[in-house]
Parts: structure tokens; sequence; C-alpha cells
RNA sequence: GCGGGCGUAGCUCAGCUGGUAGAGCCCCGGAUUGUGAUUCCGGCCGUCGCGGGUUCGAAUCCCGUCGCUCGCCCCA
């Protein structure tokens, strides 16, 4: 063999050192959207390729130059799934979920874009995303962003920044995006590369620009929020009389321009200083036109999707331990008669204590070494079998975290002595 | 697509101005023929990312290439 595999780049093993935190993640997500009754659907992770051209946007960096494409075997160009939110409105229509009724629903699951890799930024990364179909009002809005700080809270987290915009219906935007345009022309020369390139393609998108150089002319142009139409405004105004009755911090951003094209009214980002330079952990808005632009009758929409690997990041970044699920009870055996009877009563053990985590040492080795690793496994007692104990069909019970004699039980009495072990050892 | 940094043992890394590869951790065995977490001894572990060049000699210098990583763009 002359080449060691290896991952394909930006698609990363997720090993057992980085699964409780991700565990714990996906569990609190769980509870966190019984609570609010959402219901979890799942999707494929592959679409028609058309269907996230026609929803994210042709002209959006996702779709130009990010996108999974392929051609299947029967002809069919499909794409692996850039965003959660396209394929769940497509199978909201598909299955009628929208005809008269209201959705809340959740799902999560990993997402796909071609781009160069980096801290919190990965070519396969992963998503918990919610969205809420039939609810024209500010109020469910507001109920998003509630969600995610219930989330940031029951995980531990502080220091995460709400910021909020909105873009306006897209007749509002269209004359804005003339204003914006028409003020960046006048200014054509003060503008870096990048500016220019999107001066014709996505000009909204300048007014985030990172570049200090640009700072002081994006300051000067019109602010969308001044070019609202009426009903947008209302919108956004009972959407900050909803959160701040709510008690959710959030500040207005004028300049906070989502990517994705569907986009409409309200906008909305989480970010944190705590990870590298990829900073938003959380992200949505309302897209009230694209259930009927993909075809389904005229529904409201808004959504969130949060970055798994970003709320993992900074879960470690602030030092708290992750809980790992140790095994309580290890089982020393000692010689062949003992590796023949071991399974057999790890399994009783099991079944008189299910959730204790019994774990039985394998493949051999001195002795000593087989301590060790019992040990090693972070067990507070450790059971051993020789020959000497299955003869006598006794067990010798070791406790591993505390200075205490070891003693010798019978194989009858054994799941209750160790029951009593384990529950003093937790009080 | 564009920049910066880095590739030496499974992991973390040392190796000065070229002299033919090391440490710690891990793992295994022993000291203690059945007692771990402390100690001591021993063992295992390498195409020095890859290819080419310079040289008597390259982990070290030069060129190329691949990979990883951080950042830009963009985004979760």
């Amino acid at each position: 063999m002359d080449r060691k595999f290896q991952a394909v780049r930006g698609m990363n093993d997720l090993l057992a050192d980085q699964m409780p935190w991700w565990q714990l993640v996906e569990r609190r997500a769980r509870e966190l959207f019984a609570d609010y009754g959402y219901q979890e659907i799942r999707v494929p992770l592959v679409e028609h390729a058309e269907l996230f051209q026609r929803s994210i946007g042709e002209h959006t960096d996702i779709v130009e130059k990010e996108m999974y494409s392929f051609e299947d075997r029967g002809g069919d160009l499909l794409s692996l799934r850039p965003e959660a939110t396209a394929g769940l409105v497509r199978a909201a229509i598909e299955h009628g979920l929208l005809h008269n009724q209201k959705q809340r629903l959740w799902t999560a699951g990993p997402m796909f874009r071609h781009e160069r890799p980096q801290q919190g930024r990965y070519r396969q990364f992963h998503q918990i995303d919610c969205e809420a179909f039939g609810f024209a009002g500010p109020d469910v809005d507001a109920e998003l962003m509630q969600i995610a700080a219930r989330f940031w809270k029951m995980l531990g987290l502080s220091g995460l920044r709400l910021r909020i915009n909105s873009l306006g219906t897209p007749d509002s935007r269209r004359q804005y995006r003339a204003l914006l345009v028409a003020y960046l022309e006048r200014h054509r020369t003060s503008l870096d590369a990048d500016s220019l390139r999107r001066l014709d393609s996505n000009p909204m998108r300048i007014l985030d620009s990172r570049n200090p150089a640009m700072r002081e002319l994006i300051a000067g142009a019109p602010a969308l929020t001044d070019h609202l139409d009426a009903g947008s405004r209302e919108h956004f105004e009972r959407l900050r009389v909803l959160l701040s009755a709510a008690g959710i911090a959030h500040e207005v951003e004028p300049r906070l321009v989502r990517g994705l094209d569907y986009y409409s009214r309200t906008v909305f980002e989480w970010t944190t200083q705590a990870v590298g330079s990829q900073d938003a952990v959380c992200s949505g808005g309302r897209y009230d036109g694209l259930v009927a632009q993909l075809g389904g009758e005229p529904t409201p929409a808004v959504g969130w999707a949060l970055g798994i690997e970003r709320i993992v990041g900074l879960l470690r970044a602030s030092g708290a331990a992750a809980p790992a699920a140790l095994p309580a009870i290890y089982l020393v055996l000692a010689g062949e008669p003992a590796e023949r009877a071991g399974l057999l009563l790890a399994d009783r053990l099991r079944d008189a204590l299910p959730g204790a985590g019994v774990q039985v040492g394998l493949g051999g080795g001195s002795f000593k070494s087989q301590l060790k690793r019992a040990d090693m496994s972070g067990a507070g007692v450790a059971l051993i079998i020789g020959d000497d104990e299955v003869a006598r069909g006794v067990v010798t019970v070791k406790l591993l975290r505390e200075d205490a004699s070891q003693q010798e039980c019978p194989w009858e009495e054994l799941p209750g002595r160790v029951a009593a072990l384990l529950g003093r050892g937790k009080s």
C-alpha cells in the first residue's frame, strides 16, 4: 500500500473525546424543542440542485461556488444540501403540511459547502435548525429568538450577542437597493476590490464588509432601516417591543444583511468573540416569499440555524467539563475459567444494575496490567475473578477510589453488594 | 480562489552554523509468580510528508509538490 487514506478535506472524524459535548448539545436541543412544542422531522441530505438554486439564489456564493453538485446515474442534477431550510420547505409542501396549518418544526444534521476550511468552518458541518410556518406576526420571530436564548442558558453559555435587522419586503428592498447603488456609484473610487465586485451582484452585502477602510463610506450610506415600507417597519417595531418584554437583550444592527436571497423582513444573528473569526453561532430570519416561490400556497415562514461545531467550540472554550460516560464496575478476569464465567456474570450485573456501566477486562495480559486498565477505565469498583474465585464461587471486590480492604462476595450476593457500594459512592 | 504558519515515533515535541535521529507520554514486560493510581529497570515504536537538486555526507540548505492549520472572501 503506497498511500494512506485520509478524510476528505474539511470533513472531520468526531472521535470519542469530542462526543460527550456533541451528545450534550444534541440532548439539550431535543429537550429544548420539546419544551416549545416544536416537532422533529428529518429530510434527505441530497436534493435536486434546482431546489437550492431557486431558494438560496443563483447569485449567492453558496450556489455559485460552494455546492457539491453531481449528476446521478439517472442523469438528475443533485446537490448535497448546503443548508436545511430549502429541504424542509420542499418536504412541508410535498406532504401538505402547510395546508391551512401552522407548523413548528426542527431538524438537525450535516450540511455541505465547498469552502476553504478554517477554525469553525468545515466542508461537512452540522446544524440544528428550526422553522415556523404559517405565522405572519413578529410574535413567532420573538419566540424563535427566545428559544435560542434559552438554549444558551441551558448550556451555560454567556457572552453571546443578538443583533437584529429588517430587510423589508422585496419591493422596499428593491427601492432601497437602488438608493444604495446610486450612493456607492458616487463613491466608486473609494470602494475596495471585493466591494466593486459586489456592486453588481449583491450591493447590500457591501454593508457588512469587514474591511476597516470601508467603514466610513458605509457609515455614510443610506440606512436600510430608514427605507422600510410601513408594514415592515411596524413588524420590526413590534418585534423589538416583544423582545424587550420577554427580557431578550438585542441590538439593532442596520448593516446586518444575510447572504441568502430568500430573507424578508426580520433577520438576526448571534455572535461570539470566543472562537476564532467565524463568529456567527446562530442566525436566521423571515422568508415569507419562499414557500410560494417553491410552488406552495403563500405561507409566511421564519427560522434559524445554529452551527454545532461552533457551539461545541464555545463549550470547550468555556472550560466546562463534559460529563463522560464511565463504567462504574470493571471485571478483572484472570485465567481461562474466569474468562469463561466473566461474560455471563457481567450480564447478570447489568440486569441488576441497569445504567451503571460494567466493563469486562478483555484481552488478558498480566494481572498487574489488568488492574491498571481497571484503574484507567475510571471505574470505582474492580471485581476480580481468578481460578481461586471461580473454584469457590466468589468474587473479590476491590474499591479503586478509596482506602478499604478488599472483600470476597459470593456470586449470588454480588448485585446487592455492588448496588450498595455504588449507592454509597454517589451520596 | 488568495495570503501567513507548520509537516520528525500512535500523541506532544527537541534536534544550534549539514556529520547519518532523540525525549516525555502511551502501550507491553519485570522488580512485587494474583493487586492499580507513586517509584525503579527494560522493551516496542520512525520510508524525518513526498519528489528532485547542492554536497564526500541532508531531518537540517535550495526548488517543486502534497497535506494540515490560521486568516481573507463568505458563512453556521
